[in-house]
DNA sequence: TAAAATATGTCAACATATCTGACCAAAAAT
DNA sequence: ATTTTTGGTCAGATATGTTGACATATTTTA
C-alpha cells in the first residue's frame, strides 16, 4: 500500500497557502521599482512575458494573460510612452504587430527582475537541483492540470 | 564543483513564471462560486486563513493578508453578513474580537476548497511524495527568504 | 473579386479591490 | 490619569479588470 498521507486534505490546504504566500512575496518585491515608473503588477506580468517571449504578438499575450484586449492595451500603451517596449510589423502579416523590448526596456527589466531574483535565488540556492527540479516539475503539473 | 546550472537566471525566470501561473490558476477555479454569493478573491483569501487558523484576531489577519484594516474589514463585513464568519470576543481582552467560522462558513469553505482542490489533488497525485515534500521545502524557502 | 474572418486599437461606463488619511470608541497597559 | 492597542468607519483616490460597441487594416475564404 502506498503511503498516501501526502493528498489529505490538510496537505492539499498547505499547499495552496504556500502558493498564495509565495506568490505574494515574490510579486510585491518589485513594487517600489514600478511605483518610481508610475507603473503597476498589471505592467510588471506583462514586462515579464514580452521579455520571456520577444516577438510575441498581442493576441499571443492576451491567451497567456487572460485578461481582455482593452485592459492589456491600457498596459501597452503605458510601456509604449515609456519606451520600455516597441511594436513592429510581422512582414508576412502585417496586420500583427510584434513586441519587443525597447530602448528602456532591457535596462528596466533588468532593475525589476533583480528585485524579484535575489529571493528566489536564495530559495534554491538552498536547495540541492533535485529539489529544483521536483518543485518545477509539481508547479507544472498544477498549472495544466485541469481542475 | 557543484552543478549550478539551475541557479542561472533563465531557471529563476521559469520559477518566477511557474509561480505565476500556478497561483493564478488554483486560485481562479474557485471564481464561479465565489461569485455566485457576490464575493471574490478577497473575500476568498480571507476565508481560507480563517479556516486554517480558526480564533485568529483581526490583527493577526491582518499581519497575514498585509493588507489595511480598511480593506479587510470590507470582507469581513461581508462575510459577516453572509453568516459565513463570526467574532466572539476575546474574554481576557476584550478589545479582541477572535474569528470563526459560522453556520454558513463550513458548507462554503468546503464547497470552495472542493473547487481548488481537485487541481491540487491532480497534480499531487501524479507526483511522488518526495517530490511533494521538496516542492514545499521550496515554496516555504521563497516565502521566508528575505529580498 | 466580394465577403468573411482576424488582429489590433479605441471609447465609454462600470465593478472590484486596493490604498491613504482622518477620526472614533472601548479596553488594556503604563 | 494618560497612553497604547484593537477594532471600526467615512471619504476619496488609484489600479485593474469587465462589457459592449465600433473602427481600420489585412488576410483568408467562398
Amino acid at each position: 500500500m502506498k503511503d498516501l498521507l501526502y493528498l489529505k486534505d490538510e496537505q492539499i490546504k498547505d499547499c495552496i497557502q504556500l502558493l498564495l504566500y509565495a506568490y505574494r512575496e515574490t510579486f510585491s518585491d518589485p513594487i517600489e521599482i514600478l511605483k518610481k515608473n508610475s507603473l503597476g503588477a498589471a505592467h510588471h506580468r506583462t514586462l515579464h512575458l514580452i521579455e520571456r517571449n520577444e516577438g510575441i504578438s498581442v493576441n499571443e499575450l492576451l491567451l497567456k494573460l487572460k485578461i481582455t484586449k482593452q485592459s492589456l492595451n491600457r498596459v501597452l500603451k503605458d510601456l509604449k510612452r515609456l519606451k520600455i517596449i516597441k511594436q513592429i510589423k510581422d512582414e508576412n502579416d502585417t496586420r500583427r504587430k510584434l513586441l519587443y523590448l525597447d530602448q528602456n526596456g532591457k535596462r528596466f527589466y533588468k532593475e525589476v527582475f533583480e528585485s524579484q531574483k535575489k529571493r528566489i535565488f536564495n530559495a534554491l540556492k538552498e536547495s540541492d537541483s533535485e529539489s529544483v527540479i521536483r518543485f518545477k516539475e509539481v508547479l507544472k503539473k498544477i498549472i495544466n492540470g485541469k481542475k
